[in-house]
DNA sequence: CCCGCGCCTATCGTATACGAAAAACCCGCG
DNA sequence: CGCGGGTTTTTCGTATACGATAGGCGCGGG
């Protein structure tokens, strides 16, 4: 077993990302870097590194002299994170399903429980689960950088999806579908793979499309 | 016209970027933060976020308590990184021609000139225009998330373009690519713009791989 | 009464100094 | 030649200070 040391810095990144993609930082206010900081227990300079980070990713955005604000959302963006997914994801996860090993395999079927076994209670809870599924069915492809960029683009679109899918019935559909893809994903079949990925992005950006339409 | 103001953040960012896009910071060596920051006339803390930056965009990669390195290059991820752009900017590129306004189509082709007229001398000054030029056939699609990723895969790119494709005739055969290219977007022809696109990607990555192979 | 101007404060961006901890290096010893 | 222990280098993090900027507030003039 191989141990990771981590520095303040990375653990700042996921704590405020975590945050931010639960909707824990409201949109658009201000982020005060000197309050965060206290609150956090760490000094400015890892806090920094964090929002710059951050920043790259895509979540917050920032401006000279008056700080960073978490990235509003808006509907074209959110179709532009599921386009960018349907482009990448179902081939990557077919791939994928090919070349996994052993090993992968029961990590996708962990991943898949584990998203299972978190269902219905905790929305952020749920939404860590589901980009560790959707990641894990990619990550055997061997990939690093298209694994990265899945799991990113997976973040981004949290935000819409905990904002703006709690109510509803998806629950069910998404549930179903990541079970189908999960024992297509297993069989090693790789067109049933990258359609049911396409129909389950597909189907979630339909539900998203109409939930933002409505709300927003 | 609006000013924009920049910190020393955001330049040091963009100054180390091109040097490590150059070639100019070897890969492997780490980076000595104090030797740069003194060198860039900066301290730490602007030079630690870009570098923060750098390594979220993929081109550094750190170790806790032993620094930041170049990221080294792999065929495996050339080839990554072709695969994703032929997944995203054809279909990105036929899309903004059909929604270009004047003035896009204006900075379109004011990119390819510059393109044309940086050609052969000076490799990084290529490269930045090169870039220029393939983020500006994508940019009028008005997707933002689209452009960035296709601007951060183009710079991922260009490393491996310029290690690798100095000596050659790839020059002249990218050149007229080009203006194929960009004389099929400001027609407005979507079909041949994706044709032309994922035929120039194609090419480049088949030079690429014959390059790589050789040389590694 | 309303508008514009200048001050004031909060916050950001940056620099500097310092300490802790980890890694790298060196050097003498077996 | 390999190895162990101490020194040195470097990173990582903290604390602190200071200039610059933005935005708010009040005051005075129209």
């Amino acid at each position: 077993m191989t141990i990771v040391v981590r520095t303040l810095s990375d653990q700042v990144f996921e704590i405020v990302l975590e945050r931010i993609v639960s909707g824990d930082i409201p949109t658009g206010s201000p982020i005060r870097q000197d309050a965060l900081a206290a609150e956090l227990g760490v000094s400015k300079i890892p806090l920094r590194e964090a929002l710059a980070r951050l920043e790259q990713e895509g979540l917050l955005v920032s401006q000279a002299n008056r700080g960073y604000t978490v990235r509003p959302m808006s509907a074209e963006q959110a179709d532009e994170i599921y386009a960018l997914r349907l482009a990448i994801e179902p081939a990557a996860a077919a791939c994928a399903a090919a070349e996994a090993t052993a090993r992968d395999r029961a990590e996708a079927e962990a991943a898949y429980h584990a998203l299972d076994a978190a269902a219905a209670e905790n929305l952020t809870e749920v939404a860590v689960r589901n980009r560790d599924f959707h990641t894990a069915l990619v990550r055997p492809g061997g990939r690093v950088l298209t694994t990265q960029l899945v799991e990113r683009l997976a973040v981004l679109a949290e935000r819409y999806v905990i904002a703006h899918l709690q109510p509803a019935g998806r629950e069910d559909r998404a549930h179903v579908e990541h079970r189908q893809m999960i024992d297509a994903w297993l069989a090693r079949d790789g067109k049933t793979v990258e359609a049911l990925v396409t129909q389950h992005l597909s189907a979630t950006r339909d539900d998203l499309r109409a939930q933002f339409g409505a709300s927003q």
